[in-house]
DNA sequence: TATAAAATTGTTATAACATCACGTTTTTGG
DNA sequence: CCAAAAACGTGATGTTATAACAATTTTATA
């Protein structure tokens, strides 16, 4: 019954590992030096096929703004995905805003097209780095 | 009073005008080809520092899915814009749905986010290569 | 208008991101 | 077991973008 087979071999489960372990987005060459220290003779090939099938198989996002890569957070349902990256903190937030989407997908379908993916990338400054902004607002 | 004095220098007004030619995003490489035809000792520098600017003044969108550019459509206001662009003629439509834009700028709010950015791009076929598709159907 | 500061451009090199191509090995299904 | 498909190894190359610094042009204003 279930539709998703997903292989997770030595090399997708250790790119896997590496973004798991960041709440931030990670470029391709960032993840290829990490890999290097569980697998010494990894190139950039080895990164981008298993990056190519995470994304494909909807575990990892690419954040086109950074060229890099995150975690997806839900895994389990594809919709149009939403993700806001603090430009202070770099740390970046995954969303999932049904009412978002469904208006996105509204929008193009009035339009009259047929979406195969959508992506909302926001850069915005967080809550947290805000408060700390304001302490140095003397600057 | 005019907010906006953009200055349009020689190799910025070039680049504009290549793009303003097209209807499709374009690469920087493309439009450095294109600069050359009137610019022999054009180099990629030429080409960014033109796109920089032009982006910075809201005249000219990054497609960030493609590494592409285009022309912004209406340059006199400042929200924040959908692209969608057909993945079977490549042509893209740049949007600025008002209902789409303030309840992404909400969604930002309620999350104790300050936007300085965002971009929705939308991959997707039109209504013309969906019509063109149905022909084609027995492929 | 002299002139200093700011903006723009010229130029070379290089960084950062990503894919091609092709051969080998491993996995999978019949 | 065997053939086909998937994954991986490897080296070269392609594509996108910026760094760094010198030279020139523009701009504001004294």
């Amino acid at each position: 019954m279930s539709a998703k087979p997903i292989k997770l071999t030595t090399d997708r489960k250790s790119v896997l590992d590496i973004l798991k372990s960041s709440d931030s987005p990670k470029g391709a060459y960032d993840i290829l030096d990490e890999l290097k220290k569980v697998k010494s003779n990894a190139v950039p090939m080895t990164v981008y096929r298993a990056l190519d099938y995470l994304t494909e198989h909807g575990l990892v996002h690419k954040v086109e703004n950074l060229n890099a890569y995150i975690l997806c957070n839900h895994p389990e349902h594809h919709h149009i995905c939403q993700i806001i990256i603090c430009e202070a903190c770099n740390k970046a937030t995954e969303s999932c805003d049904k009412e978002l989407a469904s208006l996105v997908q509204k929008k193009a379908e009035d339009a009259g097209f047929k979406i195969s993916k959508a992506i909302l990338e926001i850069t915005a400054t967080c809550e947290e780095c805000l408060a700390n902004d304001k302490g140095n607002a003397a600057l």
